[in-house]
DNA sequence: TTGTACGCGTTATCAA
DNA sequence: TTGATAACGCGTACAA
């Protein structure tokens, strides 16, 4: 039987056990291939499970200049669209010997920066920025400036969301969804709308609202701004949108309703479960993501589909492809408008 | 302005900046407060500043013989189960200059053993093993293997769900909780049950069948084997086990119907809606976990609430306090019933 | 208080 | 093919 020394086995216990340098050890390993001796090779892994060696990552790291660490930043990672995300990241990364770390900003857009020089300290290979990016030019510079830093090291970073750093973007289709998703509610009927917005700053919800103003417009419809109503992007943000919206308004000056994401329409259906309103039957209402966890909730909600763990899939291969790319590259994901009972079926004539 | 180094700064370059030896600059950096003149350490953090210096982890990690890097292990980070308590750990170790590396089995058992090995290799200074254990002494073997392994190399292991290996634990009272569960809904006037009760290895659904099974006997109730159906941990598991219930019993055999948690309740709910039957009118339904996105479903769901975050962010306290253990320590997290709409309310005499 | 020099565990370069 | 040895960047005795 192996005995169980005392501390971290290090690559010259295995040598010595093995009988052989510390380089043989260290080829035999990790090195190239065909270096070293069968006899020899089989020595050095004898020994090395025998003592239960695991190579010092950490020097590894730094004889190589390089690590298999990649960070992973999102928003929150509870909310299910960050963590559908970071299912697809931590999928794709199956299989390639990376190590994916994790930050949370807790919504505060200012820690992606600290994130990043944690990460630059970590001499991680690759940070991937997931979340929407904020209309904030303080922060945008920050990051800007720190991302500079951390590829100037070698790094790779790789945003999702909107494409307002020069890196590899994984770009959600926002705008293009949310036009969509207001050409298919006018053609189910719908005339007088309202929208939940989420915060005015970040562009993920703004890309929605004008695409959605957009769409309206195609069809010769105008969104008063006055039906349009801020609130966090968050399930409680939706509810009391929605409450703020329903109080503002008169009965039958709206019909249909757009809440810029999933959890916050679940939000609003409460609200107007509150107010005594039915969806569809007195008020339609639709979403943005399709997150999955709520895709049982009555009355099921219509909604643009994000294929968010492909999402975080791409960001990875746009991770492992970046050695060869000449400059920054664009992958864009496209939503897709899913009708379903929130809001009402098409009038037939 | 600062010019911009090609490559990494190393604390060579800042303390060569700032005219000093490399041992001070390190002192100013990041060794014991008063050791550094006043006028050397502002230098030193100018010229660090200047050259957005950032320590080398790595490094540091060598030289001081342990990092600050915590893995977290789930079964898969999509679950928002797991989510939650990922973020109870992320918030818990907000200001504890700690990195969190996630790990997702995606829910093979095994996989834990492999993360165990590579954050071994990563000098990790914990791991938290999150999601429940299994019963396949197989597996169990080779993970307290690896474990014992783990804590020679320093390594602080801390497990949530049963105490089943020999490390600092947060128990997640199932049993007790689907105990009371039952109580509960005996009280409601129901009286023939049905189980989804998860797959059979897993500990976390089996406690809580167990428990459950325990509470109706104390009210003299029998669960009949034949109405315990296993099936996924998930909610296409819960969809599938309700409906073969349905298929093996006939109208009226059946009250009330308890799935192990509460995605699986989501599933069920919806092949109850598929074979015609209303919740809770014809059928009671209860699940466990009360997942906060999964709070607003029509009709709410009764089930068991487990505070998730929290149990996240003890799991970390006992990382941080583990200087200080003598022997391993439990942790006990106790579930709170929640009645809601998808059971019946109380009959009133 | 400051500086010198060694060690941490590994890879990679050079000879042998 | 194998082995000795110099990096890698930092912390920290020890000496000054």
């Amino acid at each position: 039987m192996a005995e169980q020394p005392r501390g971290s086995v290090t690559l010259m216990d295995v040598a010595a056990r093995a009988g052989v340098s510390l380089a043989t050890a260290s080829r035999a390993l990790n090195g190239s291939t065909r270096k070293v001796g069968d006899d020899l090779r089989e020595r050095v892994l004898a020994a090395a499970r025998s003592l239960n060696y695991a190579p010092n990552a950490q020097a590894q790291a730094m004889a190589r200049g390089r690590t298999n660490v990649v960070g992973l930043v999102v928003h929150d990672i509870a909310d299910p669209y960050f963590s559908s995300i970071a299912a697809g990241v931590m999928e794709a990364a199956e299989g390639h010997q990376v190590l994916v770390t994790l930050g949370s900003t807790l919504r505060s857009p200012g820690r992606e920066v600290d994130y990043l020089v944690a990460l630059r300290g970590q001499r991680s290979r690759a940070v991937i920025l997931a979340g929407s990016r904020m209309d904030d030019s303080t922060v945008a510079d920050a990051l800007r400036r720190e991302i500079d830093i951390f590829e100037n090291d070698g790094g790779i970073v790789v945003a999702i969301s909107q494409k307002q750093l020069p890196v590899d973007t994984v770009v959600i289709e926002n705008r293009l969804g949310a036009r969509d998703l207001a050409a298919s509610l006018v053609d189910l009927g719908y005339r007088r709308f309202g929208v939940l917005a989420g915060p005015d700053a970040m562009l993920t919800a703004r890309d929605r609202v004008h695409g959605f103003r957009e769409g309206l417009g195609r069809a010769g419809i105008d969104l008063d701004p006055a039906f349009v109503v801020h609130g966090a992007f968050t399930r409680d943000g939706g509810h009391q949108a929605m409450g703020s919206l329903l109080g503002a308004v008169s009965a039958g000056d709206l019909d249909c309703v757009f809440a810029v994401n999933d959890v916050m329409a679940v939000g609003a259906m409460v609200a107007c479960r509150e107010n005594g309103l039915t969806v569809p039957q007195d008020l339609g209402l639709a979403g943005f993501d399709d997150i999955s966890t709520l895709r049982d909730i009555n009355p099921a909600l219509t909604t643009v589909r994000l294929p968010l763990e492909k999402v975080g899939a791409t960001a990875f291969e746009l991770v492992v492809s970046a050695a060869e790319r000449t400059k920054a590259r664009t992958r864009r994901i496209k939503g897709e408008v899913v009708l379903r009972q929130s809001t009402r079926p098409a009038v037939t004539p």
